[in-house]
DNA sequence: CGCAAAAGCGTACGACATACGCACCAGGGC
DNA sequence: GCCCTGGTGCGTATGTCGTACGCTTTTGCG
């Protein structure tokens, strides 16, 4: 029944005692990727180069961390931080919450490259979850509605987030409006050719915010409906 | 105002010529890589691996293919092969939209791995887009709503498709279950305590299908609300 | 002060993507 | 029949990566 915890999770959760050691250690090794994934891109953190703004050599790394995929699930716990405090009521604190995620993911996106969706089991992403779920309190909602209402609106805010951050990125909307126009004709992709002649995809300022405004209005309309059916 | 079109976009295309190579082709080299990527995972895609199934030498694969990136911008184009026809009405339209979708994410688990939500370009993927589009004609929204609209189900299906891919990899829910109500203690995270007691992640038969289900209402219930508020 | 355990690290290996340049081959013009 | 040209296949080599292994240095404690 129950099986191996695996020593990731123990560590995270604090039930094997931290190494005590000096100069290295797990969180400024943690701390120092996450620099490094946030400046330049998660394909830009290797060992070695973590070793060298540590300032030691890549294999004095493993003593704390046992491998590469552990370092980014140590990572992944890390980054997000504490969730905020919510306002009262299940819409503006589920969308105080969606706001304050996509905030994270703006700051830190590697995490969407990192976390392939794979259910998060380190403290750090459950508070989050647990903090979406609490926006829910008091509803009549069920326990399993709820969850399904706050994965819903997570999946919105990943979804949302990967296109945001990429076009912040530097990858330019007006790039992607010009080929659009150019590759796509009305007799193989009607539908797409109208919505690019109406200018959907045209760059402008608040694009990003409008999107995800527009977006998450439409996902929360659905919890409401769920709500006044009950 | 037009700047240079990307070579691996002409060759989506067809507006660059196909190279009339005898034995390997691009199609016989992509198609194989995305039977390698569906076997045994994008990891254990390598060039070299990728001409041993071939019966070629590595180095030949680059005649074909630029490098890595565009074999992957290919692979992306190939695998969700055509949209389908879709129902009248867009609701059941959109519904099935969706299913297809998760679908193509089901056997071909690599491409939310790939595809890290940049905007697509490719023929392949536009064709969708298309369809998901077409889905809302008839309907009195505007081209922004019908684009926010398919942009929140797309979401909703990629969120949905990469947990349930895990979980159908053998990541059994039986230890997720265990897992959370080991750690998760109710003066820490007592919302999602709650959930655990409850028993929402107790492994059931169905529970990827009736979770696909449940949120896909919840996402098109609130794309009602806005036809009713119309 | 002595010693065990822990921390740091140098070397080495195997996988990987891919630059470069040579060998082969087909087809077309003479 | 012969050569020449452009494309196709590939062998070699380079640099990067993660990390196994075992040695050396440091540290905390009795």
């Amino acid at each position: 029944m129950t099986r191996e915890i695996p020593r990731t999770l123990q560590i995270l959760w604090g039930e094997a005692p931290r190494p005590g050691g000096r100069g290295l250690n797990r969180e400024r090794i943690v701390a120092a990727a996450i620099e490094i994934a946030d400046a330049d891109g998660l394909a830009a953190l290797s060992m070695a180069r973590l070793a060298e703004r540590l300032g030691s050599a890549p294999m004095s790394l493993y003593r704390h961390v046992a491998n590469k995929d552990e370092l980014l699930a140590f990572m992944l716990d890390a980054a997000p931080g504490s969730p905020p405090e919510l306002p009262r009521g299940w819409r503006p604190g589920l969308e105080a919450w969606a706001r304050a995620l996509r905030d994270v993911y703006y700051a830190h996106p590697w995490i969407l490259q990192v976390s392939d969706g794979r259910p998060p089991l380190d403290p750090g992403q459950l508070a989050w979850l647990d903090r979406g779920l609490a926006a829910l309190d008091g509803t009549p909602l069920s326990q399993r509605d709820r969850f399904e209402v706050v994965t819903a609106v997570l999946y919105f805010v990943r979804g949302e987030a990967q296109i945001g951050a990429i076009l912040m990125r530097g990858g330019s909307m007006e790039d992607y409006a010009g080929l659009i126009a150019h590759f796509v004709r009305p007799e193989r992709l009607p539908a797409l050719a109208a919505a690019s002649d109406a200018g959907i995809f045209r760059p402008s300022a608040d694009a990003a915010e409008s999107s995800f405004a527009y977006g998450l209005a439409r996902v929360l309309d659905g919890v409401s409906v769920l709500l006044a059916g009950d």
